[in-house]
DNA sequence: CGTAAAAACTGCCATTTCGCAGGTTTAATA
DNA sequence: TATTAAACCTGCGAAATGGCAGTTTTTACG
């Protein structure tokens, strides 16, 4: 069992506020767990006995929805929590699915565990706080963007959102997603992904051979949503306070 | 000013944790403050120092989209937080705008208040916490919805959704909302709100004659949107802990 | 209660988005 | 590397959605 004394991982909520020795004492029963690419680890709708932090790899969060469409809210990666609120409540529900894209690393805390370190550290329940309230704002602005996009533009704002959360090397975007985790993500078809890609290969602006993805113009891309972004309100970081 | 020590409203997350009397002295800066209908008191983008419960009355929350499009993403009554992660951090800026939609009285509490009681009190600080990851859940099943459902669906999803925040009276809903605040709700114009109404009122299951607005069929209604809706990790309500 | 402005409504046509079908390319695996 | 499944791609017609313009109804307010 891993412990949190020794993690490296300072983007790690927990990890963050440990500075205080005796909160160790506390983080002894977690437990690290390794899964495969494509594992389904949270189930939507399961009892919900704790929560997950990724402590090394890469994570999608979907909502289940009607046939086999899915909505795809949340990428996940290093330090991210996933599992929401599913830490928490005597008899609550996960309300999302999470699925691996990568062999990766996660840390489980039992909810009756972390709801214990949270009471006795006011300053790591702030900032979980904090946390939350960022994400509802990223959420919230993800509401606005799907009711006011055309599909081109939704299509494009994912590109940019995996490269600005993934990254890039080379030119390639550093994850394999597909056509249909873009439309998942969009809110749109398989197709239509397929469709804008070619359109914006053909514009110069993005290379697509496969899963293999690139962003070749991001100036390009930026403009094509720009109208839908605005300058304030946009500091999406954890002040330091 | 009105007192905290003397508020009714159970509603309110400070009130449910004021069994603390040490509490109401951290309390006494509070600012209550009426507006009139129609009036903004957020502004999307403008530096937050605080933020606001609602302690009597309704409003709306919206993103601004462009031209004059805007987006609605939720609703607000007695008792519910409004402003976000305005009241923290140290040059944070609103990221939503927040309208009367009659007259109402507001609760402010600056940030530098509202941290310091949250980090004094743990329970009270679990419980926002618990609070955002519910605003958090429901705003993710709100990106799955927009996605996923159909203009009509989401008409009707927005409904039942305003009836069952501001609830009816005499098959009325007590709240007033012209065809563009349902549009904006749902992602929409305008038009399409008015074609989805006639249609339902021919259908029998709405009474919409100018604002006057009623349900008259509401399980017409649920079962139309029925396949969007699952059973399990529907509980929004927090679980008594 | 009358008047003016705002909101609601409708038909019509343009545009966007979707879904299927069938072919091609890529990737996984033995 | 050969084989097979999965993923990708494209054209086409159908369906859904949107926007405009003109009319009617409702609401606000003097």
């Amino acid at each position: 069992m891993s412990e949190c004394r020794s993690c490296k991982n300072m983007n790690c909520l927990i990890k963050q506020n440990s500075v205080n020795p005796e909160i160790f004492e506390l983080l002894e029963n977690k437990h690290t767990l390794k899964y495969k690419k494509g594992q389904q680890f949270i189930i939507e709708g399961t009892p919900a006995h704790g929560l997950f932090f990724a402590y090394q790899g890469k994570v999608k969060v979907v909502k289940m929805g009607v046939d086999d469409k899915e909505q795809i809210v949340r990428f996940a990666i290093d330090g991210d929590v996933i599992g929401h609120r599913g830490g928490f409540g005597s008899t609550s529900y996960y309300s999302i699915s999470a699925e691996t894209l990568e062999d990766s690393t996660l840390c489980y805390f039992s909810k009756k565990d972390l709801k214990h370190i949270l009471l006795k550290n006011p300053r790591l329940c702030f900032d979980f706080m904090l946390f939350y309230a960022d994400e509802l704002s990223e959420s919230e602005t993800r509401v606005r963007k799907l009711a006011q996009m055309s599909v081109r533009e939704r299509v494009i704002d994912a590109v940019l959102l995996v490269d600005s959360k993934f990254g890039s090397t080379d030119q390639l975007l550093n994850v394999n997603l597909n056509r249909k985790d873009y439309a998942d993500y969009s809110g749109t078809t398989e197709e239509q992904v397929i469709r804008v890609f070619s359109k914006l290969k053909k514009e110069g602006a993005l290379n697509a051979k496969g899963r293999k993805i690139g962003i070749l113009n991001r100036e390009f891309l930026e403009t094509e949503i720009s109208k839908h972004n605005f300058s304030l309100g946009k500091q999406s970081e954890l002040e330091s306070l």
